[in-house]
DNA sequence: ATATTATAAGTCAAAGAAAGTCAAAGACAA
DNA sequence: TTGTCTTTGACTTTCTTTGACTTATAATAT
């Protein structure tokens, strides 16, 4: 359990029922015991649009950090992660996808790991590194389309 | 009594009563006095899909080693079919399992449908086509271990 | 109004942590 | 001798953590 997994379980609980919470990166920061700017690192590796979460904040005096839930917009989210693929992925993007996939329940359990598996560097040791991103784009707009029919 | 066989032990051991446990590579290696990479080789060697394991991994700080035994040993349909799978499968093979797993329902439509795509040349276009029943057959294990854990 | 100061967040590169890869060398049986 | 299995270590890749420095905003003083 590493500290930006830790933040990163406190923030989705601080979401509970809210799906928009305010923190203050120093305060929160303090209270962990930690650099503010892991705060950035966690929200720049968890909480991405791609995971979605929509991030937004001001500095100065005042200043705050604000997280929040993207509205699961049902049935054409597939379609527009589908379309926003383009004829590369990379493993971590596809990753993101499927998480968010999972929050917003669009998915189950069971076909996220069946998709994490076909995407894997070890279901795809056999293709050349730097061909695996090509046919993860592939594999993974086939297996959307596949869920969203 | 080699290296390996002992480690080998040593990790079955482990998994005595649990049928997953996560260690550490390097914590694991200093305990034997060995090469941190002689684990990798053992797991490779020993701990395969055919053997009836799944390990995962994650790198940097915090990072693990998975390693779960597949329930019910080799008497499950999909340990079987993994080792009858050698390292090429072809389309039509991979169809023929899929069909009669879902015959026994061992697995849904759903679960099905994604898993044609991602065998589906569509899926794989981008790899030579020589290439492709080699592809099938690392992803087609995957995904059925994805779905024994 | 404007300038100054204090407050808070952002960026980035470097260091640290842990696993993966691969080729070369060793051991050993056929 | 040859081929297979084992062992090692150097190098790579990925993920995390920190801290020094930068930028933006609000509050305050002039």
């Amino acid at each position: 359990m590493t500290l930006s997994s830790a933040i990163a379980e406190m923030i989705v609980n601080m979401m509970n029922e809210e799906n928009e919470i305010e923190i203050q990166r120093n305060i929160l920061a303090g209270q962990l015991g930690c650099a503010p700017s892991q705060i950035n690192y966690v929200l720049s590796s968890r909480f991405t649009p791609e995971h979605g979460y929509f991030v937004e904040s001001r500095r100065g005096g005042g200043g705050f950090i604000k997280i929040a839930r993207l509205p699961s917009e049902d049935d054409t989210i597939i379609v527009k992660i589908i379309n926003s693929i383009g004829c590369k992925a990379e493993k971590k993007t596809c990753e993101s996808y499927i998480s968010n996939l999972l929050l917003q329940k669009t998915i189950d359990e069971k076909t996220a790991s069946v998709m994490r598996s076909a995407l894997s560097d070890k279901a795809l040791k056999t293709v050349p590194f730097e061909k695996r991103s090509e046919v993860r784009a592939e594999m993974f707009k086939q297996m959307l389309l596949a869920l969203a029919t």
